[in-house]
RNA sequence: CGGGGCGUAGCGCAGCUUGGUAGCGCGUUCGGUUCGGGACCGAAAAGUCGGAGGUUCAAAUCCUCUCGCCCCGACCA
């Protein structure tokens, strides 16, 4: 390809929009432009890496048994009425009438329509298990679209469904999801962890998270220095720590004190003068018409999907507001404590009464002598302890891991770590099956409700987190398999016969080899052509330069710089080699991203 | 949605405090000299100053209201 025939408007300037790497270059060097927040084009360039992780999708998903479909991006209201989601989804549902004033949306994920769609084709155990995917624009319309790609309103997403007879079927689908997954973000050339994640609102019982380590996350996991833990931050397990609690008789007198307007740990720790960790935290929490009293140290946050987790719960954990905390502990927000907590309590006037459940965390059991809210407007208590002063009805890992925690698994150190989310697999069972009577007649005859699971990969955020993985201060260091062009041939002269002559002989001969080669034949000065190219990010640049030419040589650099790693001591290359270089060094590329495991047949 | 910031030529910005001719750098076009890490000289095109209303003889500048964009917090591929 010729760059005077093809659309590549590199800046010279940052764009002022623009702060993370991966968005400053994505614009810098031509690949897309913005249309509106969080809505982008994508040129020709940017389309074309796009295109490659897309082909990457493709064959580890057909690899994996799973079928391409097309679903529409516009859907009725009615669907999403009968999963309940109509309501339940909020604003990020891009929601629009048609002329004749029914209800619509754009589609911000598909498991109505492929539901919808099952049901009414798939009707006998025979024609399971089945795996539908699909890649396609997917719009949610974010309350705070951000950094270019790693957060757009509109998004290409790759979202596969799968639909089996049985749990154990449901599993091997799942399982095989999983290593599709693994496959293809290797194959990304990314740096990856899966991640044990929350179902979140999708539901399901089972559910990883595939992150790619890098400090522009948004989301931070544990993963044990030891083994192969990992987790997503809010469900990383924490070992409790030895118990430091003495026995009951080293248990000082429970005593009331004055802290008059102090209502946080700052607050308290500094008026008290004692350590964060002396004190024991209350945090109340509405789970449909229950209570939830979660009992966190002072220095521990609590993570509300480990509290679910423990407790088995099924409603969400909301977390309660001022007047409803008031009519639980009596006490204004900020004077809670676990001692003297009524055991049922009606959150709302004339409501049915609901259980007050107390959970507390490993540390709060093993550390004497808190210090606690009295329930009691401007009073805390000092010297509360477990089993003396309150009871629990559970007592588990409450809280969010922080570095140096050990590893609930081996004892390892954790380590949290910055993250971007590029997949998400979820075991659904029959979440939306049984409301949508998704259902299918097995081998004795019997009407079963299918089991699914469903299998996300944002694409575009993939081009933008493997640039955040692999850039310098000049631009984009593309790993090979998702390059736009494989090579950049910089004809540094265009007005130097050997020069053109060398550069179309190469040119000719990467086409016959079946190299992809952006030729940058503007009449532009080398100075010009190396720091596009930089930006550009090609992972092989031959520069053809006048005395180089005239001695039939020209320059082989690897955009990473590591070319000595690839056995490339010598920059310098005869034209006649050029292009059997270029496809030995290509090899050695490419090795780089295959997976480990063993390729299918 | 809350908090902070910004809208002036394709991009980056100045001008606004103290109203009066719309400017600079880059890029673009034409001519010339250059040619291995963002060259130089000369000429040129290009802006309803985000929009609406108001104050004024006069508004990019002051006032009001709007729209858009970016960044920081609760969500997710």
């Amino acid at each position: 390809m010729r760059q005077t025939r093809f659309l590549v408007p590199t800046l010279r300037e940052v764009p002022a929009e623009a702060e993370l790497k991966s968005h400053v270059y994505l614009l810098r060097a031509g690949y897309m432009r913005k249309l509106a927040a969080g809505i982008y084009s994508y040129l020709p360039l940017g389309w074309r890496v796009l295109q490659k992780i897309q082909a990457i999708i493709r064959q580890e998903m057909d690899a994996a048994g799973a079928q391409e479909v097309l679903l529409p991006a516009v859907q009725p209201a009615e669907l999403w009425k009968e999963s309940g989601r109509w309501s339940f989804y909020g604003p990020e549902l891009l929601r629009f009438k048609d002329r004749k004033g029914s209800d619509y949306c754009v589609g911000p994920t598909h498991e109505e329509v492929i539901t919808a769609l099952v049901r009414g084709d798939v009707r006998s155990w025979r024609q399971l298990p089945l795996n539908l995917y699909q890649i396609q624009t997917k719009f949610r319309d974010e309350m705070r679209p951000r950094a270019g790609l790693l957060r757009g309103r509109e998004f290409t997403m790759k979202d596969a469904y799968s639909f089996d007879a049985d749990e154990a079927g449901a599993h091997r689908s799942y399982q095989s999801m999983y290593q599709a997954y693994r496959r293809i973000f290797t194959r990304c050339g990314l740096d990856f962890r899966p991640v044990e994640a929350d179902t979140g609102n999708i539901g399901g019982s089972l559910s990883h998270e595939f992150q790619v380590l890098c400090e522009a996350g948004e989301d931070t996991i544990v993963t044990c220095s030891s083994c192969d833990y990992a987790a997503n931050l809010e469900l990383g397990e924490v070992r409790p720590t030895e118990a430091t609690l003495p026995d009951g008789k080293s248990f000082a007198a429970l005593a009331e004190v004055a802290t008059p307007g102090k209502r946080t740990v700052e607050e308290v720790t500094a008026f008290l003068d004692v350590e964060p960790r002396a004190l024991l935290k209350t945090v109340l929490f509405r789970a449909g018409p229950d209570v939830v009293a979660v009992l966190v140290r002072g220095d521990h946050e609590v993570a509300p999907p480990k509290v679910k987790k423990v407790l088995g719960l099924e409603a969400t954990l909301e977390p309660l507001e001022g007047d409803a905390v008031q009519r639980v502990t009596g006490a204004p927000v900020g004077f809670a404590g676990p001692v003297g907590l009524p055991a049922e309590v009606s959150l709302d006037k004339g409501g049915a009464a609901g259980r007050v459940w107390v959970a507390v965390d490993h540390a709060v059991k093993n550390t004497a002598n808190l210090v606690a809210g009295a329930n009691k407007a401007d009073t805390h208590l000092r010297n509360v302890n477990l089993g003396r002063d309150f009871k629990a009805d559970k007592v588990g890992d409450l809280r969010t891991a922080k570095a140096g925690d050990r590893c609930a698994r081996c004892g390892g150190e954790l380590t949290l770590r910055r993250s971007i989310e590029v997949g998400h697999v979820f075991f659904l069972g029959t979440k939306y099956s049984t409301p949508m009577r998704c259902v299918f007649l097995d081998e004795g005859a019997k009407e079963k409700a299918m089991v699914m699971g469903c299998y996300g990969i944002g694409v575009t955020r993939i081009a933008a987190a493997a640039i955040e993985q692999h850039h310098d201060q000049n631009g984009i260091a593309w790993p090979l398999p998702i390059a736009p062009f494989a090579v950049h041939l910089l004809p540094l002269q265009m007005n130097d016969p050997a020069v053109t002559q060398a550069t179309a002989a190469i040119e000719k001969g990467l086409a016959e080899a079946g190299v992809e080669v952006l030729v940058d034949d503007r009449d532009e000065r080398p100075g010009v052509k190396f720091k596009d190219a930089d930006l550009v990010g090609l992972p092989v640049r031959l520069a053809v330069g006048a005395r180089g030419a005239a001695e039939g040589v020209v320059e082989l650099k690897l955009r990473a710089g590591d070319d000595a790693a690839l056995g490339l001591p010598d920059l310098r290359v005869p034209v006649g080699e050029a292009v059997a270089r270029v496809r030995d060094v290509l090899a050695k590329l490419a090795a780089r991203t295959v997976p480990p495991e063993a390729p299918r047949a």
